[in-house]
RNA sequence: GCCUCUGUAGCUCAGUGGAUAGAGCAUCGGUUUCCUAAACCGUGUGUCGCAGGUUCGAUUCCUGCCAGGGGCGCCA
């Protein structure tokens, strides 16, 4: 790796073995403010053996290893040990990865076969705001998943059956399938299915047509089948504009429905009969997974059958489980799924343990996220109350990055525009969504996350399109430049170069703990040391050697830039 | 009642078993004969919800409490 910060963690540790008795002991090396990385494992280890941190850390810095790395090191307070990295070092572990297109990171050692699960929509239903963050985590996750090389299989689970089925086919009747198509694919399907919910619960005769049609689909009525297609392939072919429009990876091949998996649950209920884990209880199916309890403290059950002998979610999600595993070959499985599903998700692992479709080979993870908030701290709403389209946010996101474009560049050409316009009106509703915390809710905040100071991603393309500016300036192609030796001098460039080299290790703690917004600070973090660099440091002026060097650079940096945004799914415009 | 998530600067958020807890915004003050000033530089800001405990060291780990959100059997 070419992160300075695990080069050197790695050398130390056989001395830190060494100093305790062949045993191995953590040198936790660390980002420091005092200087570029800071040996702290000293102490903890004095105090285990009982002698002098600072002698002990005068041992560590004895036995030379830093010597071939470090400008300085020094033993401060109780016993840390600062470093400064060489230029030398930093130049040539620069120029390894200069000329690498995968910028240092390496390719996982085992090639796992990922399940992601995300987005998940609902047939005949809008996609709303709640769908935003499971659809670009989740994409996020699928990028990163395969830049290192693991094998990822994307799922859309939509909810495409159920009771809602058969007044939803009635509804398409009585509207006429054409007139109804053309109202779908225009994107009104909250205007759909309101409508049918409201003729429901008003009408009798409808309820009773509703029922019957619901018993025709799972009997698998020819007529009624290709009804519930035609009403299926509308809704998908929606949610496949929305997913161009936001520039996610999905496709109609990722689909994976819960009508998929109708057929296979009556196997899934009878596998846990065989393996003595069902139970009944008030007259429905139920497996009672130990260590959750109910509002009187009684064991929880997770129903399996109802009392009508109907399937419920839990016997799809287990029959999923089933599916990934054994069909799929899964060696692990990510739920990105809101946080209010999370005990249900528990339940379902604990169950597919217990029935042994999940081992220790095998890891399911819920990766759960927060609520969007508007600026009241409530969830985020239309003026009128009403939940808010997705398309209708992403279409104000461009409009509104349209208008800060023709302001301040009116020398792009509207073709032009409207095509940055896109990038960072798409990519700030990305970014703002990606770049807290996933487990908290957040705010949704136009003017931040348009902005272009701070946290946003209309900074980090703002300086991605300088970098290219200084090439297009300079009139340089920037593949050129990438074996001139970097030598990173003057404190912006050395800031610049050891944040370039730790772009591996940025993504390492991304996907330790699947939190996309780790990897944002980073390139934040990056764009920052960038803009600092380019303040201080000319490039087209400087001096020859200089010159290349910085040329290098840059073009170094706006790929780490570029690439880490494209892992996060935005787009870098060369101009804006 | 039980389970779970959250609580860090005026606001929005990062952060870590280590040394004085950091960014951005907002405030104030600078910087443009110079590669995009959509920027940079400087400036102030904290009982890290509260109380204990473990530790050489806790904002970080453990326990309890307080506040807010979510969940807790036949919808998905």
């Amino acid at each position: 790796m070419s992160d300075p910060i695990s080069t050197i963690s790695t050398l130390l540790e056989p001395v830190f073995a060494e100093l305790n008795d062949g045993e191995p002991a953590d040198p936790t090396v660390r980002p420091s403010d005092r200087a570029d990385a800071q040996i702290n494992g000293a102490l903890p280890l004095a105090k285990r053996r009982g002698v002098n941190p600072r002698e002990l850390a005068q041992a560590v810095v004895d036995s030379g290893v830093l010597a071939g790395f470090a400008s300085d090191v020094e033993i401060a307070g109780p016993g840390f040990i600062n470093v400064t990295f060489s230029t030398e070092f930093l130049t040539s572990q620069l120029a390894s990865i200069s000329d690498d297109p995968r910028l240092g990171v390496p390719q996982a050692v085992v090639a796992k076969t990922v399940v992601v699960d995300y987005s998940a929509p609902n047939v005949a239903k809008e996609m709303h705001v709640g769908h935003l963050r499971s659809t670009v985590i989740g994409d996020a996750l699928v990028r990163m998943h395969v830049f290192l090389g693991h094998d990822v299989l994307r799922e859309n689970h939509i909810g495409d059956w159920g009771r809602p089925f058969g007044m939803l086919i009635e509804h398409l009747i009585d509207l006429g399938e054409d007139v109804a198509a053309d109202g779908l694919t225009q994107g009104d399907l909250d205007g759909f299915y309101k409508a049918a919910n409201a003729k429901f619960s008003e009408s009798e005769e409808f309820q009773v047509r509703a029922r019957e049609r619901v018993v025709l689909l799972q009997n698998g009525d020819e007529e009624t089948a290709r009804l519930w297609h035609r009403l299926v392939d509308m809704s998908t072919a929606y949610f496949d504009a929305v997913y161009s429009k936001l520039g996610v990876l999905l496709t109609d091949d990722d689909l994976v429905g819960e009508s998929f998996y109708q057929p296979l649950m009556g196997r899934t209920v009878e596998r846990l009969s065989e393996a003595g884990l069902l139970e009944e209880d008030d007259g429905a199916k139920v497996v009672f997974p130990p260590g959750f309890t109910n509002r009187d403290g009684n064991p929880l059950p997770l129903i399996i059958q109802a009392r009508t002998g109907g399937f419920n979610y839990a016997t799809s999600d287990l029959t999923c489980v089933i599916d990934r595993v054994e069909r799929r070959g899964a060696d692990l499985m990510l739920y990105v799924i809101g946080a209010p599903q999370q005990q249900h998700l528990q339940m379902v692992f604990k169950v597919s343990e217990m029935a042994g479709w999940l081992t220790e080979e095998t890891e399911a993870v819920h990766v759960p996220f927060g609520n969007v908030l508007g600026d009241d701290r409530k969830m985020l709403r239309s003026r009128s109350g009403a939940s808010v389209k997705l398309v209708d946010l992403l279409d104000e996101a461009v409009d509104r990055a349209g208008q800060a474009v023709a302001e301040k560049n009116p020398n792009l050409s509207a073709e032009d525009r409207a095509e940055v316009a896109r990038m960072i009106g798409i990519g700030a509703v990305k970014y703002s969504d990606l770049s807290t915390d996933r487990v908290k809710d957040y705010m949704f905040d136009w003017d931040r996350m348009l902005a272009f100071d701070g946290n946003t991603a209309p900074y980090l393309q703002y300086a991605h399109a300088r970098i290219c500016s200084i090439f297009r300036r300079a009139d340089i192609d920037r593949a050129s430049v990438r074996n001139s030796p970097i030598v990173p001098e003057a404190p912006q460039e050395h800031a610049l170069a050891l944040r370039l080299l730790a772009y591996p290790s940025a993504i390492d703690a991304t996907l330790q703990s699947f939190s996309p917004h780790k990897l944002s600070t980073y390139v934040y973090e990056l764009a920052s040391d960038f803009t600092s660099f380019y303040e201080h440091c000319p490039v087209i002026k400087a001096d020859e050697r200089t010159r290349s060097s910085r040329l290098a650079l840059a073009d170094l940096t706006a790929r780490v830039l570029a690439h880490g945004l494209d892992l996060l799914g935005i787009e870098a415009p060369e101009q804006m």
